[in-house]
Formats: C-alpha cells, structure tokens, sequence
RNA sequence: UCCCUAGUAGCUCAGUUGGUUAGAGCGGCGGACUGUUAAUCCGUAGGUCGUAGGUUCAAGUCCUACCUGGGGAGCCA
C-alpha cells in the first residue's frame, strides 16, 4: 500500500479506509488503554492523530515511539471521537523507521525559544512555526517564478563568481585557488593574481544586475533569483552575509513602468500567499498575537493576515525624495527635535525617517523616487534638473527598504562622466557599455531581497528565521 | 564597527544589600489513569552558575578582559 501524505489524509480521507501514513511524532500521550500520538510529515502544520490500542502492540515498541521519531503507521481512518480532530487514523501496524532518544534530541513537545532553534537550525524545521516559514518560503519562491513566467520575462542565469567590483554595492568575499599562507607575489610586493585560478581577482557576486542588463537589452524583459553575498560586517535582524535576491531588469520601461511592476508583482506574489498558504499564516499570525500580548497596545502590530490584505489592498504611496524632506521636516518629531540624524536635501534618509514616513504619516507602503544623485549608484538615470537621478526604493513597515531600483542611465556620454565622477574604471566596464553603445534604450530594473520579503509575508522579526542555514559574521554553522 | 543588554539544570527563568546544602515550571525517567489534544495526578534524577583573571574572611551576585546570544544604529536588499 503506497504511503499517502498526511494532507491528503486529512483533506480527502474517507472514514472506513484504509491507509498508510509516515512521519515523525510531534507528540505521544495517552492512559493505560490507548495511546494518541500527533503525527507530522511536513505536508501541512496539521498532524495526523494516531490512535493505538496498547494491548495489540510490544511494550518496546510503544516506548521507542516518543518525540522526534519516525514511524509508518498503516490502519483504519475513523471519524474521531474527540474534539480537536474530524478523523484519525486507528493504528493496525506500527513500524518505528528510526528512533529519536528522548535524552538527546532537542525539541522538546513544548515552546522553544527562535534564539534556541537558530542554534539547532538543521532540526528547526520540525517545529511548526519553521515548517510554517519554509512552506511559505517555498510557496513564495515559486510565486515569483510563476509571476514572471506569465509575463514574458526570461529566467537569467548570471555568475556567482565574478571579476566586476563595478556597482560598489558592498564588501565582497573572495573567490581564490592561491595559497594563503604563502601567496605569489609581483615585483612591487602585491599578491600576483594573475596566476590565480581565473588569472584575475575574483569574488562572489553582489548583485547581478549589470550582467541582467546585457540580458535585458536583447531579450526584452529578464530576472535573476539567485544568492548574493556581502561581506559587510552587519549585525542586524534585515542582514545576511549570504542571501536572495530577485532582480527584474527590463527594456523599454521607464521609471513609472518599474514602479508599476514592482508594485504589481508584491501583491501578486502577496495574493499568491493568501491563497495558497492560509493555514500556515494563521498559525504564524496566532503565534504573533501570542509573542505581542505582553506589549502595550499602541506597540502591538497588525494582525499579519489583516496586513498582507491591505497591503494588497491598497495603492502604494508614490512621492519624490525632495517631496519626502518636506513632510519630514513638517513633522512634529522633526519640530520636537525627536529625530536623532539631521534632515537636509542632499542626505540620505535614515531608518528612522523611513520609518516615519511608512508608520506614522502614511501607514501604507511607499516608493520614494528622484534621490540626490551623489547618493546613488553610477547607472542611475539622471533627470534633467541635473540633481536627481530616476531611482526608487519600495519601503514596507517593520522591514525598511524591500526593493531598491532605478530606471538606467542609457545615454553613454553621460554614463561615462558619471563613472569619470564617482572614480569607477571604465576600461574594465567596457562589456557594460556596449550596451549603451549599441542599440540603446531606456530600460529599468528593481531588486527584491527575498529574504526580506519573507520577514514581511510570515511577520517574523529576525532575518535568519527566514532562511535554512543563515550566513551571518561570525557565524557559519551547518 | 559602535551603543545597550544577557549568559545559572535538556529548555524557559528566579536567585534580595556579596553570607551556610543554588530553586521553580516545562521536558526526561518511573508509576497511576477507559479518548487524550503541548493531557492530568504522584514520585525521581539532573548544575565546576559562559571563559580567564582580580577584589574579599567569603563571589552565581562586585571589577576587568575575552567569547557567544539578543536589541538598536551604520552599511544595504
């Protein structure tokens, strides 16, 4: 008899049939007579109860059967005669597939604390509210892949390693064969990559964008999801020295079209969620309201289905960066001096007035478009005021910025004073430029931290409870 | 990297102005119980108090350094 997954038992399972089950026990209790053990299989945050007649089962058995161990269970389905449960699987044959001793294995059948299981990450997947996560992980990644598919744009795959340190987007890990205790030196004392693995210097990619850029400049429209890695030493809950990243990259958009599409695509990949994955959320979002009872009300957040609606719900605010200096220099934290960092033009925003602007004054989801340019990266499109370049950031409340884009500078001239300007070398950008050389056209481009995103769609608080094996200074485990 | 904060049983924590033998709940184990819902009830084992120094008659408690975790900031996605 093939093994049904615990799902479809309790989806489709008809009382009086017979069936197979397979998983690991979240729980066993029980009296002298019967025993009822919560089987879990990952399908679903629901378990399975099985329900054992002790006196038809060896002794041994039944006590190697505790938390954390494997077993495949074949018999009867009934309709339940409790409470908590319509049907229930009457055990005919047990057979443990693999133990779990109770002295050693760490999860326990009560409330583990996040800092706990990010110590045993290779076995927090058993727990409901990591399984609930990863579900909606997985679900969220394949939105995105379905989402864009739909619309024509082409997967790119671009590199991991490269030689381009061109967007400045961080520090960067190091890709290299040589020795390091002894590595080959040049005549002036430098250590020689040219007898490197590649011949050159290499790292892990920041972003892939520049090379998205070639690709969108044929195929029309393309998006990367891949890793990307950091080596900023960042110790936050929003960072990770290793994570995802999606980025669009589009011809033919401008900066409005960008911004629809960003916008489009959150509530897509948001509505998917709220389709597919409603068991999960409510169990995170009553998990939520449980963590939050001890704060005063005015600090509790939205109830995590009621916000993922509205954000679905509702027009994201759009407004310039100058736009945004108003408002907060308008504000009564600005007037009250509340605010810690200065507000002027030409500054970045800090997280602070960011989070002003989403949590306080606008309560909403909001773009902010049209920075300073000296804020901002080289390929940026500059307007014609000569002071602001064509980009946009997509700021969500608790999380900060989500998306950060732009429309591209496409105009090679201009390009190339910028990169003069901000001291980047064009000699090895040569393979970027011959797309504003050649066939030139406006085009546009987000990227989307897709851990970040994930924070938002599970309401978790902590970036590493979002990914399996976290990569974070100091920490590489598993 | 900076600021704040924490590290005591497998887990979550309590441990007063430094003072005798370091406690609880949960979990584990043993037992009881005719259907439980993270069951309940009774019993039981389990601790060089993060590490290294220092102050003191006396340190879980005070001081210093380091390690690790958490929160915030910066950098950003």
């Amino acid at each position: 008899m093939t093994r049904l997954k615990i799902k479809d038992i309790l989806k489709d399972g008809k009382a009086g049939s017979e069936v197979v089950a397979k998983g690991w026990v979240r729980t066993k209790r029980g009296s002298k007579n019967v025993n009822f053990i919560a089987l879990n299989d990952g399908s679903t945050i629901n378990n399975l109860q099985i329900v054992v007649d002790v006196e038809s089962f060896d002794e041994t058995l039944l006590r190697d059967i505790n938390t954390g161990a494997a077993i495949s269970v074949k018999g009867e389905l009934v309709e339940s005669a409790g409470s908590g449960q319509k049907i229930e699987l009457n055990a005919k044959e047990l057979v443990l597939l693999g133990g779990a001793d109770p002295d050693k294995y760490p999860i326990q059948p009560k409330k583990h604390s996040l800092e706990f299981l990010r110590e045993n990450a290779h076995l927090r997947f058993r727990t409901n509210t990591f399984s609930a996560v990863f579900r909606i992980r997985h679900a969220m990644a394949f939105a995105i892949h379905k989402y864009f598919n739909e619309k024509g744009f082409n997967y790119l795959h671009t590199p991991i390693i490269t030689a381009s340190d061109a967007e400045g987007a961080g520090q960067m890990f190091r890709v290299s064969t040589l020795d390091p205790k002894n590595p080959p030196l040049t005549e002036d004392g430098q250590i020689d990559f040219s007898q490197d693995f590649f011949g050159k210097a290499t790292n892990l990619t920041v972003s892939g964008q520049l090379e998205g850029e070639l690709g969108a400049l044929a195929l029309g429209e393309i998006y990367t999801f891949g890793p990307t890695f950091r080596a900023e030493n960042s110790n936050t809950t929003r960072h990770l020295a290793e994570f995802w990243m999606i980025e669009p990259e589009m011809a033919f958009y401008d900066l409005k079209d960008n911004m629809d599409l960003a916008e489009d695509f959150l509530k897509s990949c948001i509505k998917y969620a709220l389709e597919n994955c409603m068991e999960d959320l409510k169990f995170l979002a009553e998990r939520l309201k449980q963590e939050e009872k001890g704060k005063p009300e005015d600090q509790r957040s939205m109830d995590l289905i009621e916000k993922l609606e509205f954000v679905l719900n509702n027009d994201f605010i759009r407004i310039t960066y100058t736009e945004a200096i108003d408002i907060l220099r308008n504000s009564k934290p600005f007037k009250k001096k509340k605010f810690q960092f200065p507000v002027d033009w030409g500054t970045d925003l800090q997280s602070e007035h960011e989070r002003y602007l989403v949590e306080k004054h606008f309560k909403c989801p909001v773009i902010l478009t049209d920075y300073p340019k000296d804020i901002k990266a080289f390929y940026m499109k500059q307007n014609n005021d000569g002071k602001t370049v064509g980009a946009m950031d997509v700021l969500f409340p608790g999380i900060g910025e989500i998306i950060g884009g732009s429309q591209r500078e496409e105009n090679l001239e201009k390009l190339e004073t910028r990169m003069k300007e901000m001291d980047i070398p064009a000699e090895e950008m040569d393979w970027y430029l011959d797309t504003r050389r050649f066939g030139s056209v406006e085009h546009s481009g987000f990227g989307l931290g897709f851990e970040r995103f994930i924070l938002f769609v599970t309401g978790m608080g902590n970036i590493r409870d979002v990914i399996a094996f976290p990569r974070t200074p100091k920490n590489a485990e598993f």
